[in-house]
DNA sequence: AACATAATATGATTTTTGTCATGTGTGTTA
DNA sequence: TAACACACATGACAAAAATCATATTATGTT
């Protein structure tokens, strides 16, 4: 809905990780490709932007892939949204006004700022395991 | 942030319909894309589709042009992006599952539920003649 | 040394966005 | 009333961006 295809795959294969990594184990592209029903070139270059930002790691060689370092600090959502989409993504105006600020509003800018705040604090409050133990009953839903 | 570019020239166009017509004038492409900063002919194909579903209206020929009927029923914002983004705009997954359902949700979906049922009903309750009243004071922004 | 895997670069495909040419109806005017 | 001009309507096309695929390279493991 408000994602591209690009933060939808990234943030699913960001949970598969969270969600399957309890030491420091490392999974290959195809494994959390298909874990999450997703194009596995398309994936692994999403996934290569997270590693080149510190967002997710990875290693080489057999039995590498990628992997969250559980002992380093959690993955916020929003870090791991605007590392796809770009900085400004919670800035940007609804109408797409580069001229619309506080001072020079456009016309849904009043109306639509405590929803987007909302929206912005929802993600940076909330890491990627904080939402994997909140669904922790029942099956994880990844898949298409 | 959240629409495409046909949507935010769909709501400032219409805006600019319902800010500049008193009686029944109508408003040439030209007129009005230049109004809002818009591609000529891209705008014209988009409010062609608003016509077609009869959430503004158009006349041929000279002093002919786009314009909203003020005798008609006011129109709501949410059935204007539907109208462009379609249907199933405000129901569709923010992960993209489309098995994400309230039975086997995605692990967002609880977390986003309340805001995304609260931005439809931002939008439902409005219509785009309420916007621009609220927003009379100074000088009406739908430029880029 | 052989192999497995991510990293990188390049290209293909699809979708979105934007442009152009022509058709169609409406009003004006001679 | 017929010719003409005007503006939307329609469909084909073009460019750009997003998405997806392939080939090659680099790197670490065994």
């Amino acid at each position: 809905m408000i994602f591209s295809k690009s933060t939808e795959y990234a943030i699913r294969a960001t949970m598969f990780l969270c969600l399957n990594s309890s030491g420091n184990e490392c999974f290959k592209i195809n494994t959390i490709a298909s874990a999450i029903d997703s194009p596995p070139f398309f994936t692994s270059k999403i996934l290569q932007t997270l590693v080149r930002q510190n967002i997710i790691s990875s290693t080489k060689g057999p039995n590498g892939g990628f992997y969250v370092d559980k002992k380093s600090k959690p993955i916020i959502l929003y870090d791991l949204i605007i590392a796809v989409e770009g900085p400004d993504f919670f800035d940007k105006c609804l109408l797409g006004l580069s001229t619309c600020t506080e001072k020079n509003p456009c016309p849904l800018h009043k109306d639509f700022k405590k929803h987007k705040e909302e929206l912005k604090q929802l993600f940076k409050k909330k890491s990627v395991s904080d939402i994997m133990t909140e669904n922790n009953n029942g099956k994880i839903n990844l898949k298409i």
